[in-house]
DNA sequence: CGACGGTATGGCACTCAGTACCCCCTGTAA
DNA sequence: TTACAGGGGGTACTGAGTGCCATACCGTCG
């Protein structure tokens, strides 16, 4: 039933522009009562995004389960799971990004499913980061930073109408981030010799940044 | 005219509520027609933050007068922008921060405005990175990350009532987002060996982190 | 002085999203 | 058959937002 309203109001949107379909037109369509669509969807915009409750429940369980991993490990594979879910039906996932560009009210909505995303992963962040300094900042500005790469990469896969590696895209994007942020153990890619006030590094150019900014960051004794 | 239907309407969303306060009740304090309403705001929401506007224009106008700074530094300034706004009318900034938080609607269309000063940078960014590898997306991610710091802080300081120094506790927060991705100009804090596959590094404990990951990044060949 | 055009405001009527309330239909148990 | 429960339908209402027109104000020109 979900479904159905679902897709009817997704054609409709298509054929008319969702300013145009009002939820009248779609229970015609759909030929059920108006009253039922209102119960499987809080608001017309929600029709739009039907799979996104159950994505952020499955990001939910995943961060869930993940307290053993790297932090950002952790959140950059959660935002891999949002990837996948739009990665599973291009057409659509197409369209529907062609539909909101279009949409004021639309662009909005979704501002505010992303940031629910957003808000899971900060939430992680938070409880793993709960000793650290400024954990909570650190938390915050980590999230962003991925669902922002992630966002990136999306759109700019959703542009090309779903050619090429999303996948791909999305690891390239995430790794700049991890760059940044990155704290994973340090391994022999990199070493440092701590004396009173200097430090000499010794680090080989293949080393990923990520490790080489953690070698610093511990050397220097700085968060 | 702007002034005194904004000043009503808070008034009454104090009062009663948000979501309890109609528009022909703003309209009948302020003594005016519930048609000029709509004159001065598009929506009822747009009532709560009258002042974003302007301050918008100001970021703007400040980011197109901003073409030779450091890119990282003038999105830091213009986050500051902001602040200094919220800063001007504490008790007001606080009153209005409650009311945001209790209300679902004005939290999603209090994302709505963030998202625009986000844009802002973020285009800002992107055209200073025009050349650089990544620049769309290096300008996306710190955009983000600015903002996320920025909130981080003023939130916390709006949580305190409006106590402490706002100013600094924002710029604690940026500080935080320049050491992932600051590239200001090395100065002589660190200093680096390039050979074939290996790069010696020398580096002072007092060095600023951002500095040496500059150096760290321009050493390694890395973007 | 009066006619005139532009601008700011008020009033009215309308559409449509979203909600509260009640009804109906159907399937199940006694 | 009645009793009951629950998913769905229908109706009427509130309130945001819009379009259209009337009105009032104000400076200018004849």
């Amino acid at each position: 039933m979900r479904e159905v309203l679902a897709k009817a109001a997704f054609q409709l949107f298509l054929e008319r522009g969702f300013e145009q379909t009002t939820v009248d037109d779609i229970v015609a369509r759909a030929g059920v009562g108006r009253r039922s669509f209102f119960r499987y969807f809080p608001s017309k915009e929600d029709a739009v995004f039907p799979d996104h409750e159950s994505c952020l429940a499955d990001m939910t369980a995943f961060l869930e389960a993940a307290d053993d991993a790297e932090p950002v490990d952790a959140v950059c594979d959660a935002a891999r799971i949002v990837l996948r879910m739009y990665a599973t039906n291009p057409e659509f996932s197409v369209q529907r990004y062609r539909l909101t560009q279009e949409v004021p009210g639309l662009r909005t909505y979704e501002l505010s499913v992303v940031r629910r995303y957003e808000r899971t992963m900060a939430g992680y962040l938070r409880r793993r980061y709960a000793d650290a300094e400024d954990g909570s900042l650190r938390a915050e500005v980590i999230a962003a930073a991925v669902v922002a790469a992630h966002n990136n990469a999306l759109r700019s896969w959703l542009r090309s109408g779903g050619e090429g590696d999303a996948e791909a895209a999305v690891d390239h994007a995430l790794e700049l981030v991890r760059n940044g942020w990155g704290s994973a153990a340090a391994s022999g890619d990199a070493g440092a010799d701590v004396d009173d006030d200097v430090v000499v590094m010794v680090v080989s150019k293949r080393a990923p940044m990520w490790r080489v900014v953690q070698r610093v960051e511990s050397a220097l004794g700085q968060d």
